[in-house]
DNA sequence: CGCTTTTGACCCGCGC
DNA sequence: GCGCGGGTCAAAAGCG
């Protein structure tokens, strides 16, 4: 897999956010984990945007791949606030990383935009986000900021 | 009181 | 066919 590299800020603000409200923090996009993203990489069975519903598998659709967008970011917190409203779902362990996955849901109805992060094991402060599918509404948070934000950052899109 | 988090179980695809 | 790894659900607890 080749990931394109695009240079790009995220954590800092996020953490100012959510977090200890810091402004003077800086983070560096750090070189794609190769190994980590495989993991990750590994799922596929998730076709569609609307799976939601009772059990069972969302069968008759294509291969569609899915967009999904990664962000690996250098930050302490592992809640990257990006302004939607995220409710988790669930949280796995994965076997290369001692630290947990973390699944998270968009809360708006019709929007099943989906987030996991995980937090690497060797470098603790380095956590990756990921996205999948795109949010069709506004976010319920002041946008004054997050534009600013999203305007500085890069995203670089992985097709699967 | 409503919603979010938590946690275990179930399910699914793939490899062996 | 079984085991492994990963993803999601769902019930109950917790918090504002």
């Amino acid at each position: 897999m080749s990931l394109n590299m695009i240079n790009s800020y995220a954590s800092t603000d996020f953490e100012s956010i959510k977090g200890s409200g810091l402004l003077g923090l800086r983070q560096e996009m750090q070189a794609p984990a190769s190994l980590d993203f495989d993991s990750i990489s590994q799922n596929r069975g998730f076709a569609g945007s609307e799976s939601e519903g009772k059990v069972g598998k969302s069968k008759g659709e294509k291969k569609v791949r899915k967009p999904k967008y990664a962000f690996q970011t250098r930050s302490r917190v592992d809640i990257l606030d990006d302004g939607y409203r995220w409710r988790k779902y669930g949280q796995k362990a994965v076997k290369n990383n001692k630290f947990p996955r973390s699944y998270y849901r968009c809360t708006h109805q019709g929007c099943s935009v989906k987030k996991q992060v995980q937090r690497l094991t060797n470098d603790e402060g380095v956590v990756v986000t990921t996205y999948e599918g795109m949010h069709s509404h506004q976010i319920e948070k002041s946008p004054d900021n997050f534009e600013h934000i999203l305007s500085q950052m890069q995203i670089f899109s992985q097709s699967f």
